[in-house]
DNA sequence: TTGAAAGCGCTACCAA
DNA sequence: TTGGTAGCGCTTTCAA
């Protein structure tokens, strides 16, 4: 197959080679780019033209090297998949692009040593801000990130060892008022399923948070059935055969994210076990799914587009050296026909 | 709030620093990073401690800069939701990883001025090379990448000017074969529904083959029925309430994302129509919880991981100079419940 | 309004 | 096995 692959050229413009072809210095290129007021319009056209010409795109490695600050905030996920942060990232973008700060964006996959490798990566850019997910981190990438001496905002999260800022919930209230929504609509018997892996102290402290509130309303203790998978319907499914095969007794279902919930539902099915009469369910997160299930899934709903803008408010402010800050993030139940036990089906949700 | 930052810190460690410490040149320092065979051991220990201590992290900027290579690729997507691209990018990243190169990734979110612009910044790095979603460009970002020196890997589409390498589906042939799915099953008025964003070439072409095919057919003309908004369940069921208004013939729905389609199946039991007795439905890109609606959703499953791991796998060999290609990726139609006319139920898919 | 010169932190090359 | 030197392409003074 032939290269299409225009190779073999010459190599990219560089401030310089605009300058001699303009017949100016390599500075008044620069300036002509970073302070148009201070360039003749005349010659400004003439440089624009030239960059135009030649194709020319700045040098950031450059440009980041000799200039004093840079433009670009680094962004930490767990996981890209089912919207979970993608909501996020896409908030953050947009807040931080209209400051003209570019996101750069690295996955972890939910793996404590590719955090380290990858704040590490992230940090040898000598970014401007980061902004990660969770407050329970590998204790050398708290350390990088202290000393980093560039804002740090934790989301998602609030609930630890704070490093600088944070824009969160706090999952142990999460997972008392999961119980207490099952709890109130009559279910008795709670486990706590899905996905878990060591790296996610939030699943952690939601189940934590819905024990204590088991525990302090006189319940059996919470059966957990987690693994240290990623999230799915089919893991969702098997470890939902699993838990009543185990438990036959459980009536109540919290997950740890919609997408487990909805083989859980499809698990329920197959055991004929009616949803919810029999066994309520409650997921988190309110995937897009989630109101287009049979029945419709009751959830809780972080509000997303809210970290995303504060994360990026409270980077922009700490780069102006205005004060840190721990914001607490709104959330609420949705109640859906998954835990509407006792209660007439209404219907789909809107 | 007191500020927990590490402010008014000394200024990070540089390799000149460390050598200072340590009482050796930078250059040695530099290649006990590099090339730690060509330093004694005792002293490749001492740099080390010395680098723990200072919190060392190398700065690339710098590195980029003054090195002939760079280990950075750059990835711009249109969109991170609904796991659309998250798979790709993931196991893009896992691949490249291995390979010591690192991602960084842009989103557009179907802007053609913001693919530009990101391109733009994109390039300003200097990344060793890129992958991009689609084939279908903004003019100027197709000559920018064309004149980048670098390899470009064109993901998820590959029908159109490729400027390098692609590795994608035939958006066009899946079109025709998501109608042919429909009309075997005895489906007869078809429409074609959901977002349609003018960047977004992917499902023009897989509506365009969809017609074609119909028409080939002598089928009644497809109904187009698309809005330029982001793919959500309530746009589905908005849009397929509209559909069946105006068009009460309709009888298969091709949907833009299965995201989509879950609002569709919504509307159409508001509607009382009775899938896929009455109306046949099949969607695009087999997200996770489509195996688990009422009815299951038939839909389009693209070989995702292989997208990402070949893409990867070009940019390597295009780095080893090795030629360009096109890589068409698998594709199969996943028949479920929402499709199955005249034909028994027979239950949830695993 | 423009230019000259210094230097950001690193790598590459050559010499020791 | 180590060190010296010369840049990489840009921004930042300061001077013209």
């Amino acid at each position: 197959m032939e290269d299409r692959r225009n190779d073999g050229q010459r190599p990219p413009a560089t401030l310089a080679s605009i300058a001699a072809r303009v017949g100016v210095s390599a500075n008044t290129v620069s300036r002509a780019l970073r302070a148009p007021d201070t360039v003749r319009p005349e010659l400004r056209r003439k440089i624009a033209t030239a960059m135009e010409d030649l194709n020319y795109v700045p040098n950031r490695l450059a440009g980041g090297l000799a200039g004093t600050r840079s433009d670009l905030v680094g962004v930490v996920v767990t996981s890209l998949y089912y919207s979970e942060f993608a909501t996020i990232v896409d908030r953050l973008q947009s807040t931080l692009l209209a400051s003209n700060l570019h996101v750069m964006l690295a996955n972890t996959r939910y793996d404590a040593d590719e955090e380290l490798k990858l704040v590490r990566s992230m940090l040898s850019w000598r970014p401007a801000a980061i902004a990660i997910i969770g407050v329970d981190h590998h204790p050398k990438v708290n350390d990088l990130l202290r000393h980093s001496g560039v804002p740090i905002v934790e989301m998602w999260d609030l609930d630890g060892d704070v490093i600088d800022s944070a824009a969160g919930l706090d999952h142990g209230e999460i997972g008392a008022a999961q119980a207490r929504h099952l709890i109130e609509r009559g279910y008795r018997n709670l486990a706590f399923l899905g996905s878990m892996r060591e790296i996610d102290a939030r699943a952690a402290k939601r189940a934590a948070g819905m024990r204590r509130l088991a525990e302090r309303q006189g319940l059996p203790p919470v059966v957990m059935k987690t693994r240290a998978e990623p999230g799915h319907p089919d893991l969702g499914e098997a470890l939902c055969l699993e838990l009543l095969a185990d438990n036959p007794a459980i009536d109540g279902i919290v997950c740890n994210s919609d997408t487990v919930a909805y083989g859980v539902l499809r698990g329920l099915r197959k055991l004929a076990k009616n949803v919810p009469e029999d066994v309520g369910v409650i997921g988190f997160g309110d995937a897009e799914a989630s109101a287009c299930l049979t029945p419709t899934l009751s959830s809780v709903r972080p509000d997303r587009d809210n970290i995303g803008r504060l994360s990026a408010e409270i980077i922009l402010e700490r780069l102006r050296d205005k004060p840190s800050r721990i914001a607490p993030i709104d959330w609420d139940i949705v109640a859906r026909d998954s835990s509407r036990r006792g209660m007439p089906t209404i219907g789909n949700d809107m």
